[in-house]
DNA sequence: TAACTACTTAACCACATGGTTATACTTGCG
DNA sequence: CGCAAGTATAACCATGTGGTTAAGTAGTTA
């Protein structure tokens, strides 16, 4: 079975969400559990703009969930494979290069 | 345990190899067994020198392997995740739209 | 309502990259 | 050799997008 145009171009879109060392840094760090954008934009070295514009990308991914809590938003995965995604990754690249052991 | 910044940017190099739909493609047809180049042109909407090229990002992450036989290239999949990867993404595709099932 | 906080959006820029056309390379064959 | 077939590369263009700054929005508090 073959996926045509328009599926090839969903499944493509769902890896790009992961295609950008922001928004994994931003799913590593949602993988300790929910965070909100302030908390975020302290882990990383960018803006919070910026953030917020990655955020937006993984939840039009369908891989975050939003949530308002006073003044704040709350973000958290809410998709499992996220974390299946990343650890095959990590794991191919781990027998790739004999480094440092990455794990996410 | 958090990836730092040059670990972030190879994962998520390794995630841009599938984020694009002729790669996908390209995969998709490789899955069914090794295809020299010209094979893989046939079955794509688009040019030679686009399929070499993007055979060669492929090539670079490790994706396929390449095999001269004449004067032809022969390209094969030589990394097991890329099917486990495309089928989490289907799986995951499948669970948010109800239209076709798709099956990488 | 005024002011503050937390976040989002808009406008913009710089850069990366998918695709094309044209050219070069390599192998096999006469 | 010379030629043809199969691939790869170069040069180029159009588009997409990550990042920034600045402006806008929503909730909270006094």
């Amino acid at each position: 079975m073959k996926l045509d145009a328009m599926e090839l171009e969903r499944v493509a879109g769902f890896f790009r969400a992961f295609s950008e060392p922001t928004r994994l840094a931003l799913l590593q760090e949602l993988k300790d559990g929910p965070r909100s954008v302030g908390e975020l934009v302290e882990t990383l070295p960018t803006t919070q703009a910026n953030v917020s514009k990655q955020l937006k990308i993984l939840h039009g991914s369908g891989l975050v969930s939003r949530k308002k809590d006073g003044t704040s938003v709350i973000y958290q995965i809410c998709e499992p494979a996220v974390m299946d995604l990343c650890r095959i990754a990590c794991d191919k690249l781990n027998r790739e290069f004999a480094t440092r052991r990455i794990r996410f």
